[in-house]
DNA sequence: AACGAGCTTATTGTATACAATCATGAATGC
DNA sequence: GCATTCATGATTGTATACAATAAGCTCGTT
């Protein structure tokens, strides 16, 4: 029943270089239910099928149930929770059929977005993303669910960078289910890329190679997606207060 | 007649493999809202920048501000309107970028769904495309809304017979932001897709060649893109409720 | 024991009340 | 006349109350 390998970060205070969300929704408190739950989902310290129960989490984000329902909508509209009247919310729990989709997309995607890269990325761009594999290096050893965001930030940043802001929601969207695949098929808490890999994209768009850079990527998410069949989760008594109270920051 | 009678059926338990957009927020009743409005703002009855009035929704809809604010937030995660702290909900108003952006990564989905039904589509299927476009074309005839939002959704059953319901999704997105966009900078009322190349589409198709229905669909969206810069809307003084009085069914 | 009817409790769905914020416009001073 | 306050109303943000539904539990009956 040890569960503390979340215990090691508390890292409300790891600055992401990732540009902000948040330009969203108006009020501002369910904003932080909604990034406090998503990170908690997306560094696997809530797994797949845990119930989200309203009131648990609004008494641990000091907010009423109200906030937290639009946070659970929003966490449901991209696929992070699955949403059941009258029974409550809970982590979404892919199917294989479902994560083969998401892998397809993201593929679509990704492609798409390393595209317009190789024909527009900056030098300074370039340096965002080497500072970024640098911090995913340092979280590698030491912070095990940080790792694993960062990865994923990874390509969220390519996105963003890519200016298609459509593009960079939809990529952001799938990455984010990745996570979800991973924990329901992956052995836990493996990093879901390798950082070498980030590497060798980086440095094809460097030479602003699209299908070089392409290659790199086609190749970097099939060993995710071949990591995608392993062991199953052992699932022990865990408890949504606890956990939450690492992310009500 | 219901109007989006091939997403009638769906299993409410089953983690079925195509997941559908309604398995979405409990609340039936904030679902009927958000259905409403959407096909109103598809239909071009709301127009972008239009101001939603919580309690006016709520009144014409009969229910309360709650269920209306959750339909709103969804509509808002799908791009189709703007909400602003303390300022509230309006139909978006695509910028020129933006409508590049969606027009981008809409050409980028249709393709990947069009390899795929390239490969997989079954006769029965085609015999659904052509029952739509013969709805398309009598609905040209004498209801110019509905044939709006006939003409997308040519585009978002492509995308569910493709089979992959993250895809699917994600064209429904950038579909119904197009009509947002048409609506902006086209000339109003315009159906933006010519029935002819429907059917050239589905003539590919038939013939399971991928690469021919990609240049129909190429050619198709290249047509509505040059279609978006044209005259813009004049229309002033309409009123919400008069609007929604034909939406709250 | 196994099963189910009915009660009890926990949780979600919805409406409403109140507070906070914004928009409008009149009154005031220059 | 024009800008500036400041009061007033309209609209949104949030909490809470209550209703509706689902989940568990007790307790008889077989």
């Amino acid at each position: 029943m040890d569960t503390k390998w979340w215990r090691a970060h508390l890292a409300p205070s790891v600055p992401s270089s990732m540009p902000n969300r948040s330009s969203k929704t108006a009020g501002s408190r369910s904003e932080s239910v909604y990034s406090g739950l998503r990170r908690a989902i997306i560094e696997q310290a809530l797994m797949p099928g845990d119930k989200l129960t309203e009131d648990v989490i609004g008494e641990r984000f000091g907010v009423s149930r109200t906030i937290v329902r639009t946070a659970l909508a929003k966490l449901n509209a991209e696929g992070l929770v699955d949403l059941q009247p009258n029974k409550g919310a809970t982590i979404a729990q892919p199917s294989l059929s479902e994560a083969h989709d998401v892998f397809e997309a993201r593929m679509c995607l990704e492609r798409q977005v390393l595209a317009r890269l190789a024909e527009r990325i900056t030098d300074r761009e370039i340096a965002m993303l080497e500072q970024h594999v640098a911090l995913e290096t340092k979280a590698n050893a030491h912070d095990g669910p940080a790792a694993i965001r960062l990865a994923g930030e990874f390509h969220i940043l390519l996105a963003e960078l890519s200016g298609n802001g459509v593009l960079a929601r939809f990529v952001d969207e799938v990455v984010s289910r990745c996570s979800l695949i991973l924990a329901l098929y992956s052995r836990p808490h493996s990093s879901d890329c390798s950082i070498n890999e980030h590497q060798q994209i980086i440095e094809a768009l460097r030479a602003r190679d699209a299908a070089r850079a392409m290659k790199a990527m086609d190749h970097h998410l099939q060993a995710v997606t071949d990591r995608a069949l392993l062991s199953s989760s052992s699932d022990k008594h865990r408890d949504l207060r606890s956990i939450l109270d690492r992310y009500a920051s």
